[in-house]
DNA sequence: TGACTGAATAATGAATTCATAATTACGTTT
DNA sequence: AAACGTAATTATGAATTCATTATTCAGTCA
């Protein structure tokens, strides 16, 4: 008897690894602030051990800053952190376009597009709520069709960190109708299984957004 | 007075991960090998709560695998993990390269230069030893010299997971003038400041050193 | 008043202890 | 002898304790 579905019991730091990096990102913890020990053990109900466990792996994906002796604070979501960030997302992105077109079968680029026609549907209602879903879901979908544990894992790690800089708001008409566009074209490019193709859109989608986006951060907040 | 040279003394778990990461780059902790938390403590000096910290962040650096209530393994180098690495680094160091045409100053650009006639001369010589280090030290300053931190964190942890498989040695000689050949080019578009030209040869360069490496790694090890 | 000193307090780094799961060793049964 | 089951041992996950470093706060003196 087989059985490959193992029963998964994580392991207490992990699972605060996971909640603790939901609230960086979900800005209950925002950058700049102190993470006392204490407080999140409480709230969490867990002694100091696996949250101290927890904090060393968020250091090392760069979301919180430990400073001996002085505890653990958010790191802050920097103009320079995000235009070093952007360009890196926009090569991963673009490697995993090309690989996504060689690896993914027939039915995995059905379900893309699929997602894409609930995204173009969102976009005509002006659902933004859905229309980031679908759209998050689309990009993770390609990331996972490249079938690259690696770039997957690295591109992860990435997105987080400029998740954070929750500008997505800003969406302008003129850009959201810019992006509809670039997906349209992308999904051509996946359905002709054209690697170079896809990819290159890829790494342009991700360059227009971050140009997009980076007015707006540079608008409202000049750091 | 303004000390800005500020005394640094390294935590415990941070010194630890160094040395254990350096155990498994160096390959005195082998791949599938697994890791007693008690041997190793005994062998640093240290209490298991630094050690298991440090064990944490190795694993998501992808060196070590934990399974709850059995410890951590060193991973194992897999072709299929140097398939994945491999183009993942190259369209790093394409972007780093293009970067670094951008970024550096003449000076850093001078330095490289005295690297790089370095390892020609360690070429000419037929010293592997002083060539794998004048090598690494020219794509490290390359990726430096891009000026983009979350670049360069990146890389290094790509690199590392690569240098395990220390296929190096398996280096032919025509891979090696190649090799040579390659990185005249890259000094002319560096000089040149020529971006677009040195990330493609960047990143060729390195896919193929992957194509050369895996020919090596698929003779002697067909994982 | 304001800056400095030093004690009191709090927070962190690391060791130790405790509880539990996994592994090994042993004995029984067939 | 092989296989199973159970007890003893070991290793790990997590809590607790201890030691040290920061921080806060009161008090002193210019």
């Amino acid at each position: 008897m087989n059985l490959t579905q193992s029963i998964k019991r994580p392991t207490l730091h992990e699972e605060l690894v996971e909640r603790l990096r939901d609230l960086v990102v979900e800005d209950a913890l925002k950058p700049g602030e102190k993470v006392p020990e204490k407080d999140l053990c409480a709230s969490f109900g867990v002694s100091r051990t696996p949250l101290r466990e927890a904090l060393k792996v968020l250091a090392s994906e760069g979301l919180v800053e430990l400073q001996a002796n002085r505890g653990a604070r958010v790191t802050e979501v920097t103009r320079q952190e995000l235009e070093n960030t952007f360009p890196l997302i926009a090569v991963l992105e673009q490697l995993a376009g090309e690989q996504a077109c060689t690896h993914m079968d027939d039915d995995a680029i059905a379900r893309i597009a699929q997602r894409h026609d609930d995204m173009i549907a969102a976009y005509k209602a002006r659902d933004r709520q859905a229309y980031f879903q679908a759209n998050q879901d689309i990009h993770n979908a390609l990331i996972e069709g490249a079938q690259n544990d690696v770039l997957e894992a690295h591109h992860r790690m990435l997105a987080v960190r400029v998740r954070r800089a929750r500008f997505m708001v800003n969406l302008s008409d003129e850009r959201w109708s810019q992006a509809i566009a670039e997906h349209e074209q992308m999904m051509e490019k996946l359905h002709a299984r054209d690697a170079e193709g896809l990819g290159a859109l890829m790494k342009q989608h991700m360059l227009n957004k971050f140009t997009a986006h980076m007015k707006a951060f540079g608008a409202d907040d000049a750091a």
